[in-house]
DNA sequence: GCCATAAGCTAACGGTTGTTAGCAAAAGAA
DNA sequence: TTCTTTTGCTAACAACCGTTAGCTTATGGC
Protein backbone atom coordinates (compact mmCIF):
# COMPACT_ATOMS: atom_id res chain seq x y z
CA UNK A 1 0.00 0.00 0.00
CA UNK A 2 1.03 3.27 -1.17
CA UNK A 3 -1.12 4.93 1.59
CA UNK A 4 0.49 5.18 5.17
CA UNK A 5 -2.01 3.33 7.71
CA UNK A 6 -3.27 5.19 11.10
CA UNK A 7 -2.95 2.83 14.34
CA UNK A 8 -6.35 2.15 14.66
CA UNK A 9 -6.83 1.74 10.88
CA UNK A 10 -3.68 -0.97 11.51
CA UNK A 11 -5.65 -2.46 14.74
CA UNK A 12 -8.85 -3.19 12.94
CA UNK A 13 -7.51 -5.00 9.99
CA UNK A 14 -4.93 -7.11 12.21
CA UNK A 15 -8.50 -8.05 14.54
CA UNK A 16 -10.19 -9.04 11.37
CA UNK A 17 -6.81 -11.47 10.25
CA UNK A 18 -7.15 -12.39 13.93
CA UNK A 19 -10.52 -13.00 14.32
CA UNK A 20 -11.30 -14.88 11.26
CA UNK A 21 -8.04 -16.92 12.00
CA UNK A 22 -9.01 -18.19 15.03
CA UNK A 23 -12.69 -17.02 16.19
CA UNK A 24 -13.55 -13.75 18.43
CA UNK A 25 -13.72 -15.67 21.53
CA UNK A 26 -10.19 -17.57 21.42
CA UNK A 27 -8.25 -14.05 20.59
CA UNK A 28 -7.24 -11.98 23.18
CA UNK A 29 -6.22 -8.36 23.53
CA UNK A 30 -3.41 -8.86 24.77
CA UNK A 31 -2.19 -11.14 21.11
CA UNK A 32 -4.14 -8.45 19.09
CA UNK A 33 -1.85 -5.47 20.78
CA UNK A 34 1.39 -7.40 19.89
CA UNK A 35 0.66 -8.47 16.47
CA UNK A 36 -0.41 -4.82 16.16
CA UNK A 37 3.30 -3.95 17.63
CA UNK A 38 1.94 -2.11 20.76
CA UNK A 39 0.64 -2.91 24.07
CA UNK A 40 -2.81 -4.26 24.72
CA UNK A 41 -4.16 -0.98 27.03
CA UNK A 42 -3.16 0.94 24.02
CA UNK A 43 -5.92 -0.04 22.00
CA UNK A 44 -7.81 1.13 24.58
CA UNK A 45 -6.69 4.62 22.19
CA UNK A 46 -8.58 3.11 19.74
CA UNK A 47 -11.27 1.55 20.05
CA UNK A 48 -13.69 1.34 23.56
CA UNK A 49 -13.51 -2.14 24.12
CA UNK A 50 -13.11 -5.68 22.74
CA UNK A 51 -16.83 -5.79 21.66
CA UNK A 52 -16.69 -2.36 19.94
CA UNK A 53 -14.07 -3.38 17.91
CA UNK A 54 -16.68 -6.08 16.83
CA UNK A 55 -19.04 -4.00 16.24
CA UNK A 56 -17.74 -1.68 13.71
CA UNK A 57 -16.46 -4.92 11.54
CA UNK A 58 -19.56 -6.37 11.35
CA UNK A 59 -21.52 -3.58 10.66
CA UNK A 60 -19.32 -1.84 7.93
CA UNK A 61 -19.63 -4.94 6.21
CA UNK A 62 -23.47 -4.76 6.64
CA UNK A 63 -23.08 -1.07 5.09
CA UNK A 64 -21.18 -2.25 2.32
CA UNK A 65 -23.51 -4.74 1.59
CA UNK A 66 -26.66 -2.39 1.59
CA UNK A 67 -24.82 -0.07 -0.71
CA UNK A 68 -23.77 -2.47 -3.11
CA UNK A 69 -27.19 -4.28 -3.78
CA UNK A 70 -28.89 -0.70 -3.89
CA UNK A 71 -27.13 -0.09 -6.63
CA UNK A 72 -27.38 -3.11 -8.20
CA UNK A 73 -30.84 -3.16 -7.98
CA UNK A 74 -31.28 -0.27 -10.37
CA UNK A 75 -29.55 -1.57 -12.67
CA UNK A 76 -31.64 -4.01 -14.64
CA UNK A 77 -35.54 -4.71 -14.98
CA UNK A 78 -36.44 -8.26 -15.70
CA UNK A 79 -36.29 -10.75 -13.14
CA UNK A 80 -33.54 -12.90 -14.20
CA UNK A 81 -31.08 -10.07 -14.61
CA UNK A 82 -31.65 -8.63 -11.57
CA UNK A 83 -31.21 -11.62 -9.59
CA UNK A 84 -27.88 -11.68 -11.51
CA UNK A 85 -26.64 -8.16 -10.35
CA UNK A 86 -27.46 -8.06 -6.99
CA UNK A 87 -26.09 -11.61 -6.80
CA UNK A 88 -22.89 -10.29 -8.69
CA UNK A 89 -22.84 -6.91 -6.51
CA UNK A 90 -22.81 -9.67 -3.35
CA UNK A 91 -19.91 -11.91 -4.35
CA UNK A 92 -17.94 -8.12 -5.35
CA UNK A 93 -18.72 -7.04 -1.58
CA UNK A 94 -17.19 -10.53 -0.38
CA UNK A 95 -14.30 -10.50 -2.54
CA UNK A 96 -13.23 -7.16 -1.83
CA UNK A 97 -13.35 -7.60 1.89
CA UNK A 98 -12.74 -11.05 2.30
CA UNK A 99 -11.60 -11.43 5.96
CA UNK A 100 -13.87 -8.85 7.17
CA UNK A 101 -16.87 -10.97 5.28
CA UNK A 102 -15.81 -14.34 7.52
CA UNK A 103 -15.76 -12.53 10.53
CA UNK A 104 -19.24 -10.98 9.37
CA UNK A 105 -20.43 -14.02 9.01
CA UNK A 106 -19.14 -16.41 11.29
CA UNK A 107 -18.38 -13.91 14.58
CA UNK A 108 -21.53 -11.70 14.63
CA UNK A 109 -22.97 -14.14 17.44
CA UNK A 110 -20.69 -12.62 19.83
CA UNK A 111 -22.28 -9.10 19.71
CA UNK A 112 -23.62 -8.01 22.48
CA UNK A 113 -26.85 -6.48 22.91
CA UNK A 114 -27.94 -3.87 22.06
CA UNK A 115 -25.86 -4.41 19.03
CA UNK A 116 -26.75 -8.11 18.53
CA UNK A 117 -30.29 -7.18 17.90
CA UNK A 118 -29.55 -4.56 15.48
CA UNK A 119 -27.42 -6.48 13.12
CA UNK A 120 -29.73 -9.64 13.63
CA UNK A 121 -32.53 -6.94 12.37
CA UNK A 122 -30.12 -5.52 9.45
CA UNK A 123 -29.53 -9.03 8.10
CA UNK A 124 -33.32 -9.98 8.01
CA UNK A 125 -33.93 -6.73 5.80
CA UNK A 126 -31.11 -7.79 3.49
CA UNK A 127 -32.68 -10.98 3.12
CA UNK A 128 -36.03 -9.81 2.57
CA UNK A 129 -35.01 -7.31 -0.43
CA UNK A 130 -33.56 -10.40 -1.79
CA UNK A 131 -36.06 -12.39 -1.69
CA UNK A 132 -38.41 -10.16 -2.76
CA UNK A 133 -36.64 -10.03 -5.86
CA UNK A 134 -37.18 -13.69 -6.42
CA UNK A 135 -40.58 -13.76 -5.08
CA UNK A 136 -41.90 -11.08 -7.90
CA UNK A 137 -40.08 -13.19 -10.57
CA UNK A 138 -42.26 -16.20 -9.64
CA UNK A 139 -45.19 -13.77 -9.37
CA UNK A 140 -44.30 -12.42 -13.23
CA UNK A 141 -43.88 -15.54 -14.31
CA UNK A 142 -40.17 -15.51 -14.58
CA UNK A 143 -39.17 -17.75 -12.12
CA UNK A 144 -40.47 -21.49 -11.35
CA UNK A 145 -43.43 -21.69 -8.27
CA UNK A 146 -41.23 -22.73 -5.56
CA UNK A 147 -41.17 -22.39 -1.81
CA UNK A 148 -39.39 -18.72 -1.95
CA UNK A 149 -38.27 -18.76 1.36
CA UNK A 150 -36.14 -22.08 1.10
CA UNK A 151 -34.79 -20.97 -2.25
CA UNK A 152 -33.98 -17.75 -1.45
CA UNK A 153 -32.52 -19.61 1.62
CA UNK A 154 -29.82 -21.77 -0.51
CA UNK A 155 -28.66 -18.80 -2.78
CA UNK A 156 -27.90 -17.27 -0.07
CA UNK A 157 -25.74 -19.97 1.76
CA UNK A 158 -24.07 -20.22 -1.62
CA UNK A 159 -23.13 -17.04 -2.19
CA UNK A 160 -21.95 -16.41 1.81
CA UNK A 161 -19.57 -19.45 1.55
CA UNK A 162 -17.67 -17.91 -1.68
CA UNK A 163 -15.22 -16.67 0.11
CA UNK A 164 -13.82 -20.04 0.81
CA UNK A 165 -13.58 -19.83 -2.80
CA UNK A 166 -11.37 -17.38 -2.68
CA UNK A 167 -9.06 -19.04 -0.22
CA UNK A 168 -8.59 -22.52 -2.52
CA UNK A 169 -5.54 -23.25 -4.77
CA UNK A 170 -7.33 -22.98 -7.82
CA UNK A 171 -7.77 -19.05 -8.71
CA UNK A 172 -11.14 -18.27 -9.67
CA UNK A 173 -11.49 -14.15 -11.08
CA UNK A 174 -14.81 -12.67 -9.38
CA UNK A 175 -16.61 -12.76 -12.53
CA UNK A 176 -15.86 -16.81 -12.83
CA UNK A 177 -17.29 -17.35 -9.87
CA UNK A 178 -20.44 -14.52 -10.28
CA UNK A 179 -21.22 -15.91 -13.39
CA UNK A 180 -21.09 -19.58 -12.54
CA UNK A 181 -22.85 -19.56 -9.58
CA UNK A 182 -25.42 -17.36 -10.93
CA UNK A 183 -25.70 -19.83 -14.14
CA UNK A 184 -26.37 -22.66 -11.77
CA UNK A 185 -28.97 -20.87 -9.29
CA UNK A 186 -31.00 -19.86 -13.00
CA UNK A 187 -30.51 -22.91 -14.85
CA UNK A 188 -29.81 -25.71 -13.33
CA UNK A 189 -27.06 -28.70 -13.35
CA UNK A 190 -28.96 -30.48 -16.16
CA UNK A 191 -28.24 -30.55 -19.39
CA UNK B 1 -36.97 -40.33 25.95
CA UNK B 2 -37.77 -44.02 27.73
CA UNK B 3 -34.33 -44.92 27.90
CA UNK B 4 -32.02 -43.36 31.02
CA UNK B 5 -29.29 -41.80 29.94
CA UNK B 6 -25.67 -42.32 31.30
CA UNK B 7 -23.76 -39.02 32.66
CA UNK B 8 -21.35 -39.39 29.77
CA UNK B 9 -23.86 -39.26 27.47
CA UNK B 10 -25.31 -35.81 29.32
CA UNK B 11 -22.34 -34.41 29.18
CA UNK B 12 -21.66 -34.94 25.17
CA UNK B 13 -25.71 -33.95 24.39
CA UNK B 14 -25.22 -30.88 26.52
CA UNK B 15 -21.49 -29.85 25.31
CA UNK B 16 -23.53 -30.12 21.84
CA UNK B 17 -26.26 -27.56 22.79
CA UNK B 18 -23.62 -25.10 24.74
CA UNK B 19 -21.40 -25.11 21.44
CA UNK B 20 -23.77 -24.87 19.31
CA UNK B 21 -25.44 -22.33 20.98
CA UNK B 22 -22.40 -20.12 22.03
CA UNK B 23 -19.44 -21.09 20.08
CA UNK B 24 -16.55 -23.33 21.86
CA UNK B 25 -14.16 -21.04 23.41
CA UNK B 26 -17.07 -19.19 24.60
CA UNK B 27 -18.62 -21.87 26.60
CA UNK B 28 -16.36 -22.80 29.81
CA UNK B 29 -15.70 -26.15 31.34
CA UNK B 30 -17.93 -24.93 34.68
CA UNK B 31 -21.09 -23.46 32.75
CA UNK B 32 -21.15 -27.06 31.05
CA UNK B 33 -20.87 -28.88 34.04
CA UNK B 34 -23.49 -27.06 35.62
CA UNK B 35 -25.57 -27.07 32.82
CA UNK B 36 -25.03 -31.51 33.25
CA UNK B 37 -25.57 -31.15 37.38
CA UNK B 38 -22.23 -31.66 38.50
CA UNK B 39 -18.71 -30.27 39.14
CA UNK B 40 -16.78 -29.27 36.38
CA UNK B 41 -13.70 -31.68 37.59
CA UNK B 42 -16.38 -34.62 37.51
CA UNK B 43 -16.54 -34.04 33.74
CA UNK B 44 -13.15 -35.49 33.47
CA UNK B 45 -13.94 -38.61 34.19
CA UNK B 46 -15.43 -39.52 31.12
CA UNK B 47 -13.65 -36.92 28.69
CA UNK B 48 -9.71 -36.53 28.82
CA UNK B 49 -10.60 -32.47 28.17
CA UNK B 50 -12.39 -30.11 26.72
CA UNK B 51 -10.86 -30.89 23.42
CA UNK B 52 -11.73 -34.76 23.64
CA UNK B 53 -15.17 -33.81 24.06
CA UNK B 54 -15.39 -31.95 20.60
CA UNK B 55 -12.54 -34.10 19.01
CA UNK B 56 -16.08 -36.58 19.71
CA UNK B 57 -18.69 -34.53 18.71
CA UNK B 58 -16.85 -34.06 15.24
CA UNK B 59 -15.43 -37.20 14.40
CA UNK B 60 -18.82 -39.25 15.63
CA UNK B 61 -20.41 -36.82 12.73
CA UNK B 62 -18.44 -36.93 10.22
CA UNK B 63 -18.86 -41.02 10.92
CA UNK B 64 -22.83 -40.42 10.22
CA UNK B 65 -21.98 -38.47 7.03
CA UNK B 66 -19.93 -41.34 5.46
CA UNK B 67 -22.13 -44.00 6.39
CA UNK B 68 -25.17 -42.37 5.13
CA UNK B 69 -23.16 -41.45 1.37
CA UNK B 70 -22.27 -45.34 1.06
CA UNK B 71 -25.41 -46.56 1.89
CA UNK B 72 -27.03 -43.98 -0.68
CA UNK B 73 -24.61 -43.98 -3.38
CA UNK B 74 -25.30 -47.64 -3.87
CA UNK B 75 -28.95 -47.24 -4.76
CA UNK B 76 -28.82 -45.26 -7.78
CA UNK B 77 -27.43 -45.78 -11.00
CA UNK B 78 -28.23 -43.13 -12.98
CA UNK B 79 -26.71 -39.33 -12.53
CA UNK B 80 -29.17 -36.95 -11.63
CA UNK B 81 -30.99 -39.43 -9.59
CA UNK B 82 -27.40 -40.20 -7.86
CA UNK B 83 -27.14 -36.90 -7.05
CA UNK B 84 -30.56 -36.60 -5.37
CA UNK B 85 -29.94 -39.62 -3.30
CA UNK B 86 -27.03 -38.36 -1.61
CA UNK B 87 -28.45 -34.74 -0.98
CA UNK B 88 -30.96 -36.35 0.55
CA UNK B 89 -29.18 -38.67 2.85
CA UNK B 90 -26.65 -35.96 3.85
CA UNK B 91 -29.68 -33.61 4.59
CA UNK B 92 -31.61 -36.52 6.61
CA UNK B 93 -27.85 -36.87 9.01
CA UNK B 94 -28.32 -33.46 9.28
CA UNK B 95 -31.31 -33.33 10.32
CA UNK B 96 -31.37 -36.21 12.55
CA UNK B 97 -28.67 -34.04 14.25
CA UNK B 98 -29.57 -31.25 14.46
CA UNK B 99 -26.80 -29.43 17.14
CA UNK B 100 -23.76 -31.71 16.72
CA UNK B 101 -24.44 -30.57 13.17
CA UNK B 102 -23.85 -26.87 13.59
CA UNK B 103 -20.80 -27.97 16.07
CA UNK B 104 -19.52 -30.23 13.06
CA UNK B 105 -19.84 -27.11 10.58
CA UNK B 106 -18.71 -23.87 12.74
CA UNK B 107 -16.79 -24.94 15.85
CA UNK B 108 -14.03 -27.69 13.78
CA UNK B 109 -11.19 -24.98 13.96
CA UNK B 110 -11.16 -25.41 17.24
CA UNK B 111 -9.84 -28.78 17.46
CA UNK B 112 -6.20 -29.06 17.76
CA UNK B 113 -3.50 -31.30 16.34
CA UNK B 114 -3.26 -34.09 15.32
CA UNK B 115 -7.02 -33.99 15.29
CA UNK B 116 -7.30 -30.73 13.33
CA UNK B 117 -5.10 -32.48 10.56
CA UNK B 118 -6.72 -35.65 10.45
CA UNK B 119 -10.27 -34.07 10.73
CA UNK B 120 -9.90 -31.68 7.13
CA UNK B 121 -8.49 -34.58 5.46
CA UNK B 122 -11.42 -36.47 6.37
CA UNK B 123 -13.40 -33.40 5.05
CA UNK B 124 -12.11 -33.11 1.76
CA UNK B 125 -12.32 -36.99 0.88
CA UNK B 126 -16.32 -36.31 1.37
CA UNK B 127 -16.14 -33.50 -0.51
CA UNK B 128 -14.42 -35.31 -3.19
CA UNK B 129 -16.89 -38.12 -3.23
CA UNK B 130 -19.97 -35.81 -4.00
CA UNK B 131 -17.61 -34.22 -6.45
CA UNK B 132 -16.79 -37.50 -8.25
CA UNK B 133 -20.85 -37.99 -8.69
CA UNK B 134 -20.88 -34.60 -10.60
CA UNK B 135 -17.54 -34.82 -12.93
CA UNK B 136 -19.03 -38.72 -13.68
CA UNK B 137 -22.46 -36.74 -14.74
CA UNK B 138 -20.86 -34.16 -16.90
CA UNK B 139 -18.40 -36.74 -18.68
CA UNK B 140 -21.59 -38.67 -19.18
CA UNK B 141 -23.77 -35.64 -20.68
CA UNK B 142 -25.93 -35.73 -18.01
CA UNK B 143 -24.94 -32.51 -16.67
CA UNK B 144 -23.81 -29.37 -18.19
CA UNK B 145 -20.44 -28.81 -18.88
CA UNK B 146 -19.47 -26.81 -15.92
CA UNK B 147 -16.63 -25.63 -13.35
CA UNK B 148 -17.19 -28.51 -11.00
CA UNK B 149 -15.51 -27.15 -8.00
CA UNK B 150 -17.24 -24.33 -8.50
CA UNK B 151 -20.43 -26.10 -8.63
CA UNK B 152 -19.66 -28.79 -6.00
CA UNK B 153 -18.92 -26.22 -3.30
CA UNK B 154 -22.14 -24.26 -4.28
CA UNK B 155 -24.09 -27.42 -3.35
CA UNK B 156 -22.35 -28.03 -0.31
CA UNK B 157 -22.91 -24.37 1.19
CA UNK B 158 -26.32 -24.47 0.08
CA UNK B 159 -26.76 -28.11 2.25
CA UNK B 160 -24.79 -27.57 5.33
CA UNK B 161 -26.75 -24.74 5.64
CA UNK B 162 -29.97 -26.26 6.24
CA UNK B 163 -29.95 -26.73 9.66
CA UNK B 164 -30.96 -23.07 10.08
CA UNK B 165 -33.89 -24.05 8.06
CA UNK B 166 -35.02 -25.99 10.92
CA UNK B 167 -34.73 -23.60 12.97
CA UNK B 168 -36.96 -21.16 11.61
CA UNK B 169 -40.29 -20.54 12.32
CA UNK B 170 -41.80 -22.12 9.37
CA UNK B 171 -41.97 -25.78 9.78
CA UNK B 172 -41.09 -27.57 6.67
CA UNK B 173 -40.63 -31.16 6.41
CA UNK B 174 -36.86 -33.30 5.78
CA UNK B 175 -38.36 -33.99 2.32
CA UNK B 176 -39.50 -30.74 1.37
CA UNK B 177 -36.04 -29.52 1.83
CA UNK B 178 -34.27 -32.35 -0.23
CA UNK B 179 -36.91 -32.18 -2.51
CA UNK B 180 -36.81 -28.58 -3.10
CA UNK B 181 -32.96 -27.84 -3.08
CA UNK B 182 -32.12 -30.52 -4.98
CA UNK B 183 -34.97 -29.82 -7.20
CA UNK B 184 -33.24 -26.28 -7.75
CA UNK B 185 -29.98 -27.09 -8.32
CA UNK B 186 -30.79 -29.92 -10.97
CA UNK B 187 -33.38 -27.51 -12.86
CA UNK B 188 -32.53 -24.18 -11.55
CA UNK B 189 -35.05 -21.70 -11.14
CA UNK B 190 -35.93 -20.03 -14.23
CA UNK B 191 -39.12 -20.90 -15.46
C1' DG C 1 6.79 28.76 22.87
C1' DC C 2 2.49 26.98 24.90
C1' DC C 3 -1.19 24.27 25.60
C1' DA C 4 -4.37 20.58 24.47
C1' DT C 5 -4.98 16.31 22.65
C1' DA C 6 -3.61 11.96 21.09
C1' DA C 7 -1.23 7.87 21.84
C1' DG C 8 1.88 5.30 24.01
C1' DC C 9 3.68 3.02 28.42
C1' DT C 10 3.81 0.02 33.18
C1' DA C 11 1.37 -1.87 36.94
C1' DA C 12 -2.37 -3.90 38.50
C1' DC C 13 -7.48 -5.10 39.38
C1' DG C 14 -10.88 -8.83 39.98
C1' DG C 15 -12.44 -12.53 37.69
C1' DT C 16 -12.24 -16.70 34.76
C1' DT C 17 -9.83 -20.32 32.28
C1' DG C 18 -8.75 -25.57 31.78
C1' DT C 19 -7.02 -28.72 34.60
C1' DT C 20 -4.89 -31.58 38.58
C1' DA C 21 -4.45 -33.58 43.27
C1' DG C 22 -6.39 -35.95 46.69
C1' DC C 23 -10.24 -37.89 48.88
C1' DA C 24 -14.96 -40.04 49.61
C1' DA C 25 -18.92 -42.56 48.36
C1' DA C 26 -21.27 -45.66 45.39
C1' DA C 27 -21.51 -49.70 42.34
C1' DG C 28 -20.16 -54.10 40.58
C1' DA C 29 -17.50 -58.33 40.55
C1' DA C 30 -15.48 -62.10 43.06
C1' DT D 1 -17.72 -59.85 52.43
C1' DT D 2 -13.78 -57.62 50.21
C1' DC D 3 -11.64 -55.59 46.54
C1' DT D 4 -11.73 -52.69 42.37
C1' DT D 5 -13.54 -49.45 39.46
C1' DT D 6 -16.35 -45.72 38.65
C1' DT D 7 -18.05 -41.39 39.67
C1' DG D 8 -18.52 -37.79 42.37
C1' DC D 9 -16.62 -34.04 45.53
C1' DT D 10 -13.60 -29.77 47.42
C1' DA D 11 -9.53 -27.09 47.08
C1' DA D 12 -6.36 -25.17 44.44
C1' DC D 13 -2.82 -23.92 40.75
C1' DA D 14 -0.88 -21.33 37.17
C1' DA D 15 -2.17 -18.89 33.36
C1' DC D 16 -4.90 -15.77 31.11
C1' DC D 17 -9.00 -12.55 30.50
C1' DG D 18 -10.78 -7.61 29.45
C1' DT D 19 -10.12 -3.48 31.38
C1' DT D 20 -8.72 0.72 34.33
C1' DA D 21 -5.64 4.03 36.63
C1' DG D 22 -2.13 6.91 36.32
C1' DC D 23 1.88 8.56 34.07
C1' DT D 24 4.93 9.98 30.10
C1' DT D 25 5.85 11.35 25.56
C1' DA D 26 4.90 12.85 21.01
C1' DT D 27 1.94 15.68 17.91
C1' DG D 28 -0.56 19.56 16.04
C1' DG D 29 -2.83 24.16 16.42
C1' DC D 30 -2.39 28.86 17.85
Amino acid sequence: MATTQTTKEKVKQTAQKLFRERGYAAVGMRELAKEVGIQAPSLYNHYKSKDDLLREICFDMAQYFFVAFDKAVTTEEKSPRKLKAVIKAHISVIATNLEASEVFFNEWMFLEQPHLGKFKKLRFEYEMKFREIIDKGIKKGDFKKMNSKLIAFAIFSALNATYELYRSNEKLSQEEIAEDISDLLLKGLKS
